[in-house]
DNA sequence: ATTAGTTTTGTGGATTTCCACAAAATCATG
DNA sequence: CATGATTTTGTGGAAATCCACAAAACTAAT
């Protein structure tokens, strides 16, 4: 005989039933752990629980405990109930878990709280029922947000494509879509490994409903790119904790789903929404740079921290149409080519190491009084003052120019 | 009873009247110094006079010499035919000459040899007389030089807006108004400190058309300046010939004629005679930028000297857009503006002395240590790295263009 | 192979730079 | 004007940079 098997008008109502059969609190969590629906009979309650009903979502700190533990992995390839054991620092008391699946998906968790004494068998049974039942109530949540997911997609695109003028246009469609609006926000590209698959959008899903380092009102998915809308808490340390965020994500991604992320970026942190397209935009020049320059651009992240590449795709084109000659270069080329010398990338090394001779001279593998030997041959031959910061910039330009017109 | 009132076919026809009636070789030049006509009877010749004869021109260094002894300056202020001593060092005999004059303007000069014998106050007498009749033979001269003067402004004027389009078309315009053609050719631009007047027109004419440094085979003025294609002679040193050939005009310009010139500069030496247009935008844009950025470009006169400052205006166009927002600098001016401190007039100088402590320092007038501390705290509220030659590149650009978006 | 010219490496000392610490001066603010 | 925070200047020693000189290695020709 299966208790829930009556027709609930709400899931609160079947929390309610949970709970009364099992005689314990019942929290029920989408795949995401945010919260879904509680019950309300008067019952000792843990810190975790309160804490996830008041901010409707499990607070990440508990999730991360739960992975560390194993706890999640488990309920993720298992549909057996599990006996979690308290984790005091993060307040989670003794508690009883399960998944709730449709097909190979899951698609939520009921978590029961153990009270004094501890579970039969019957009660686990009593709690597999359960999940079972959810499982119809779920699905119909889904479609629902599925539905609304697609004009999101689509709304999120024309952001990102600048096809809004007015900040207040925006805000108001915001309203309509039930989408979060925040002051500040800033447009971050992950480069996947591999295209995503339908298995790892779910899974991207998961982290990004999860992290709380900053909200994501709004995210896109396309080949090997995740597109998303980052909201920091604070503008005072926005960059920082936007950085975070992407370390963060890319170690999780790889951590608990193996999933690699080979770059990430991001753009300028803008207030009005109008200004999306634009960060997007700085979001893309900093990934095509980052590939151009893996090198020199390897730990930089943000559109500030790209520093002069910012303006090379100007200069390029200004470079095509056969501007930007510069002598100096030239002459240290032909003698390269004449005695099959060094000197551009001795010079390029050079400046790479803010023109310290030492570390220069170690990472080219050389006697630091061979390298000031090469440097006086550069000032000579290009007739440059390596003391003359003006020339300096303008070499330096020009030599990272010309690498980034040949990896075109 | 005047030998010379009689009809002369040609310019040399009257030279060998005079040096028959005076019993030496006669040479007649142009107010430039260039050659006229030589009378070819057979008499003692000096060196200078063959050299002149042979090139068609006087040479420079005796030009100069005569400048240095004031000969010239007396021929141009003074009708009397003057004796003029031996320079044995630029192989000039003993000379007696003479101005010859159209009202207030002097159109040319005859030169005469004096032989063994010292000339008699009769010999004198006939030089005059010599000079005056050769007033209306240089003015005939002259008239057919102006009409042709005024095609050629007009050809010059569309070279450098890129009127044409095939570099064969301009050299055979070229051969048509008889204008010499170079392998190599840069333009040059001279700001004068006033408006040029007619006069100083002809005292430009003069020292262009004596210079031996480099051929100006084309020139033109309007209001204060003076625009003129420079041909070097090779293209070994071409840059460093045009530099003192700049810094020789002006210095003639003000010793000879007490002319100001403020500044001065060139554009790119190129092949193609279409590439004129483009060496003519360079040249203004290093005089642009040296209006602009007075103290940072004071000894800079070539466009590849102008170094990063030569896409300034395509940066600044960009920053016009709400590109280019510099987080470090403006978290400096917003301290410097709260506390009326000067750090970003620090980090200014510390760049421009290409980060050396002491000479940066010493140009601040604070002391080493101060330096250092502010330095520190440009890091710290900056965020920079002050080792990290890309985020100096950036800086320094950002604070330039700053300074440049202001000057505007 | 020889040779002159160029490049690399080594050595040692003069000079400069860098740092840590502290005192003095200055500033902001109630 | 008292107070604490910030900035400037001073001192001295460790560390680094720079420079001159020279030997060795290498190259590009004859």
């Amino acid at each position: 005989m299966n208790p829930f098997a009556t027709h609930f008008d709400s899931l609160e109502e079947f929390a309610d039933r949970v709970s009364e059969v099992l005689q314990c609190p019942i929290t029920i969590e989408d795949a995401n752990h945010r919260l879904i629906a509680y019950s309300t009979h008067e019952h000792y309650t843990d810190p975790a629980r309160t804490a996830t009903i008041i901010n409707r979502r499990v607070p990440e700190k508990v999730i991360n405990s739960l992975w560390r533990e194993g706890v999640i992995p488990k309920l993720l390839s298992n549909r057996e109930p599990i006996r979690v054991e308290m984790i005091s620092e993060v307040g989670l008391g003794n508690r009883i878990a399960i998944s709730i699946w449709k097909n190979k998906e899951v698609l939520g968790f009921i978590w029961a709280i153990e009270m004094e004494q501890t579970w039969t068998e019957e009660q686990f049974e009593l709690l597999k029922q359960a999940a079972k039942a959810a499982k119809n109530l779920l699905l119909q949540l889904q479609i629902r947000k599925h539905k609304k997911e697609e004009r999101i997609q689509e709304f999120f695109w024309k952001l990102l494509t600048g096809h809004f003028s007015s900040h207040n246009d925006i805000i108001q469609q915001c309203h309509v879509l039930n989408i979060p609006v925040y002051p500040f926000s800033s447009v971050v590209i992950f480069h996947f490994k591999q295209e995503i698959q339908p298995q790892v959008e779910r899974q991207i899903d998961y982290l990004l409903k999860t992290t709380q380092q900053l909200a994501v009102p709004l995210y896109t998915i396309d080949h090997h790119r995740l597109t998303l809308l980052a909201a920091p808490k604070s503008n005072a340390n926005a960059q920082a904790d936007i950085k975070r965020f992407l370390r963060s994500f890319i170690a999780q991604m790889n951590e608990r789903f193996r999933i690699e992320i080979t770059d990430g970026a991001f753009g300028s942190i803008y207030e009005c929404y109008t200004k999306i397209e634009k960060s997007y935009k700085e979001a893309q020049t900093v990934l095509n740079m980052k590939r151009a320059f893996p090198h020199d651009l390897g730990n930089v992240q943000s559109y500030q921290e790209l520093g002069m590449y910012q303006f090379f795709d100007l200069l390029l084109e200004k470079k095509r149409d056969g501007d930007f000659y510069n002598e100096t270069l030239e002459k240290l080329k032909q003698y390269d080519n004449r005695h099959h010398a060094s000197l551009v990338k001795t010079i390029e090394t050079f400046l790479d190491h803010d023109s310290n001779v030492n570390e220069t001279a170690k990472a080219l593998n050389i006697h630091p009084n061979t390298l000031a030997y090469r440097l006086k041959r550069i000032a000579e031959i290009g007739e440059i003052d390596l003391h003359d910061m003006n020339q300096k910039v303008k070499l330096y330009i020009d030599v990272k120019l010309a690498k980034y017109e040949t990896s075109h």
